[in-house]
DNA sequence: GTCTATAACGTGATAGAC
DNA sequence: GTCTATCACGTTATAGAC
């Protein structure tokens, strides 16, 4: 079955929008890339802001959707939740690497948009993986490091790669393949060193 | 001394185009900042494009000239310098938050033009940093894990909170003292992490 | 150096034929 | 549904008075 019309659309806005954002995206972009008419895009979507909606809240949504449960899983306990957490995220941001720096520019141009759509807060304080964290602290099995340390650890360790890769490729001529591989090697890295934080005695100096 | 007319358009362009990027910033919007008659920035800068690679250069000065001769240090050890890139580059953040998704963003759509100026690849090959890395890998005083691996979670765990900090505040009703306060402990714990990386007994899963 | 007025152009969107 | 042609507007940049 091919394509229709509006998926080519969508398709091509999604590209060009996640590779150039929205003030430096022309529709002209988006047409010539669908192989459509410039027309076309307002008959199937308004205007560009409505497509370009469209487009943000699939992304923020396929961001998401993937390792939301996760959290929410009753049945692993806290670190499985931090491989499976980690695994997917980096398999999701090797096909799709530029969404984290889309939503993210986007983000500081017009928070409202993004974030009364997106209950991040809801998601954190009331999953599986806060209750057993906050659990974890009062038993003294862990360190008791703020809960905001360990998302920005988890979340700058895994997602910040993919943001600087263009400095990384440059740093250190790294070619695609290189660059891939080091990725299945945090895989596995990640959760070790986010235990390490957590479980190890910390001398503060 | 007041400041020239000169100065008052680079400050607010700098303004401006840290918060909205390139394309999205009017000239306009530049020229009612500094308080200033639009025909003056194309007077003093010739045109937009022109002002905004000052800008651009004058940014990335800004957030590596203070670092990098921490790296070149003859008289500081491995890790005494990973304390100092860190407290230096968070006191940095702090007061200017934006300009390393600033320049992230504007790096994906326009590679050339920057990285063509900055000089990553011999900053990182050349340092005493790397030397004293491979030299302390060799004597096996540290974890075999590759440079691109330290590299990338020196920057993640600095750098990542100041890009997601509109997720983080939404997350958490963070407020912006108490995200001051989780950045001064950063300034701590980052270090103890890293060590930690690198001198513990890793037990792969 | 600084301003007002305006030229030149690009872009989002629509009208109307097919 | 899809196209060509065109409108309406905003934006960058400049000309020219002061």
């Amino acid at each position: 079955m091919p394509p229709t019309t509006e998926e080519k659309i969508k398709s091509a806005a999604r590209t060009v929008f996640h590779s150039k954002g929205f003030a430096a995206t022309k529709t002209r972009d988006i047409a010539k890339e669908a192989g459509i008419n410039l027309a076309l895009l307002n008959y199937y979507f308004r205007s560009k802001e409505k497509l370009f909606q469209i487009i943000m809240m699939d992304s923020i949504h396929s961001l998401f959707q993937s390792i939301l449960p996760i959290f929410f899983e009753e049945e692993t306990n806290f670190f499985e939740k931090i491989e499976k957490f980690v695994s997917l995220y980096i398999e999701k941001l090797k096909t799709d690497p530029e969404i984290p720096l889309f939503i993210l520019s986007e983000l500081q141009r017009n928070p409202l948009v993004i974030l009364e759509q997106v209950p991040f807060k809801e998601i954190f304080e009331t999953s599986v993986f806060h209750k057993q964290y906050e659990s974890a602290i009062e038993k003294k099995e862990l360190n008791s490091i703020s809960y905001y340390h360990l998302l920005m650890n988890l979340a700058g360790l895994t997602v910040f790669p993919f943001i600087g890769k263009p400095i990384f490729f440059q740093v250190g001529n790294l070619t695609s393949e290189e660059f891939h591989r080091l990725m299945e090697e945090r895989k596995k890295w990640i959760p070790i060193w986010i235990k390490q934080m957590l479980t190890n005695e910390l001398q503060a100096s």
